[in-house]
DNA sequence: ATGGTAGTAGCACTA
């Protein structure tokens, strides 16, 4: 298998932080980049702009809220944007088959509020990706999920646990949630390496959040069993959030031999 | 405990 590099980023709306991923992608060249919460419709998704620098747009979009896409040098195959048992209409998923690989790109519900209606949905939509996944890992026993997951998965990734003890992103039940999944046979490729304390993946836009790294991780890279000898590094690239306008999420990177 | 910021849309909702 020859080597590949592949991200994932929520950009909180593409029309917005268009020339920023252009950038991004210009200066990492990863062979594959995932995105979350472009906002848009397929007919206004910008691939025209992707093509020019050499990467293809796979995308599943809806006006104002969710969306998400898959940027790529070379094509990708089977792309799906529901699962057989979830009919969601909220855009938050992409399938793809990279080589041998099945891609899996996640936008995972907020849940607004512990014990909200939004919550309940969040809980509900995880068990489903947890039993298509079950299933799937049986077809495709290299599978790779990655995208905005709104669930920090230790204490370890949020700043100040004490203050999110049971806040949405950090409540027992969706950390459960998570855990079935990732029991499923995946691992947290951010963590087969060491990393510095305090590594966050998304710092809130107020409170000038970022300049103290008040932030949580919550967007994961998640890798099948199959793949863990192949994994050779998997790293936050902070650059991003300290742009101009940026998004309130960075990418997450992770390169394989 | 509350509200703070940003994007979309053009108000209130979502995060």
């Amino acid at each position: 298998m020859a080597g590949f590099t592949i991200a994932t980023w929520n950009v909180n709306s593409i029309r917005v932080r268009l020339s920023q991923v252009l950038d991004w992608l210009k200066t990492n060249q990863p062979d594959i980049l995932a995105l979350q919460e472009t906002k848009v419709i397929d007919e206004s998704f910008p691939w025209q702009d992707f093509q020019n620098i050499g990467y293809q747009a796979y995308y599943a979009g809806q006006k104002t809220y969710n969306g998400v896409a898959f940027l790529s040098k070379n094509p990708l195959g089977k792309i799906a944007a529901d699962l057989p048992n979830l009919q969601d209409p909220q855009r938050r998923i992409l399938g793809a088959i990279y080589k041998d690989i099945y891609l899996l790109n996640l936008y995972v519900p907020n849940g607004e509020r512990v014990g909200s209606e939004k919550y309940f949905y969040k809980l509900s939509w995880l068990s489903r990706i947890k039993d298509y996944l079950e299933q799937s890992l049986y077809q495709y026993p290299k599978l790779i999920i990655l995208g905005d997951f709104n669930i920090a998965p230790t204490n370890d990734d949020v700043y100040n646990p004490v203050r999110w003890d049971e806040k949405i992103l950090c409540s027992t039940p969706e950390r459960e949630k998570l855990k079935e999944i990732i029991g499923l046979g995946f691992y947290d490729s951010f963590r087969l390496f060491i990393q510095e304390q305090n590594s966050f993946s998304w710092w809130d836009y107020r409170q000038n959040s970022f300049m103290h790294n008040r932030g949580l991780r919550i967007d994961l890279i998640l890798i099948s069993k199959a793949l863990i000898s192949y994994c050779n590094s998997c790293r936050i690239d902070r650059a991003p959030r300290s742009s101009d306008r940026p998004s309130d999420h960075t990418p997450i990177v992770c390169s394989f031999n």
